[in-house]
DNA sequence: CGATTGTATCGATGATCGTCGATACGTTCC
DNA sequence: GGAACGTATCGACGATCATCGATACAATCG
């Protein structure tokens, strides 16, 4: 891959990276849209309590353990999961009758990247 | 579960990085809220991509510069730039008749080193 | 001084968001 | 089968946001 002298040049982004970085490229209008949703996921102080929970801990954590430090009600909750999943920043597996999150670290280094 | 507390314990954040990181401890309400309102600032496309146009460029950017790229009235883009001036990512200068805007890498490597 | 010009603020409007109670859905257990 | 339980969806409400035209502000120039 060859990097462009260009600086208003855009490296398209691999699956991973979802975006060219911030600082090399001016972004087009899809690029910004896609970016910008993202960090709206992270634009609200519950989720990223929620998230902090789910990704400093060893492995995953349950959807009953979210409820109470989070002091939001249980659908305040499920609704909050559910833009972090849509956002690919945590995976759900439900299990019986538990739902399961884990952080997806990937996610969140190609956010970082696209700070650069 | 909640036995250990060492998981959920919290390096202070210097100046220059916000908040601790995301993914090593759980975040309190004022982190939170503070990241939050940082991330918020990037959660809008018009935002990223005056941004890009601003931290992508060698030196400082005219706001005279920024309304026709954007697509937006002149009172919009004045109204993002404050946001994003505010949240401490662009800096804002002005000089005769003309304000200037440069970028602030050090508070875009604080937002990334959050997401560690 | 007054005219001109670049930027910020004001006021209004339509859209989106966070929140929660009620309730539907799906799974487990008896 | 039916009861109990964890989670998601629905509906509604108040709050915040993005947008732009009109206008105020501030600096330059003649």
């Amino acid at each position: 891959m060859a990097s462009s002298t260009k600086t208003f040049r855009k490296p398209q982004a691999d699956p991973v990276a979802c975006c060219s970085p911030v600082r090399t490229a001016v972004l087009d209008e899809s690029d910004a849209q896609r970016l910008a949703q993202s960090f709206a996921a992270l634009a609200d102080p519950i989720r990223l309590t929620l998230l902090s929970i789910v990704a400093s801990s060893v492995g995953e954590v349950c959807a009953c353990d979210l409820v109470e430090p989070s002091g939001r009600s249980q659908p305040t909750v499920s609704h909050h999961m559910k833009i972090l999943v849509d956002a690919g920043l945590v995976s759900r597996e439900k299990r019986g009758l538990w739902v399961w999150y884990a952080a997806v670290p990937e996610r969140l280094d190609a956010l970082r990247n696209a700070l650069r």
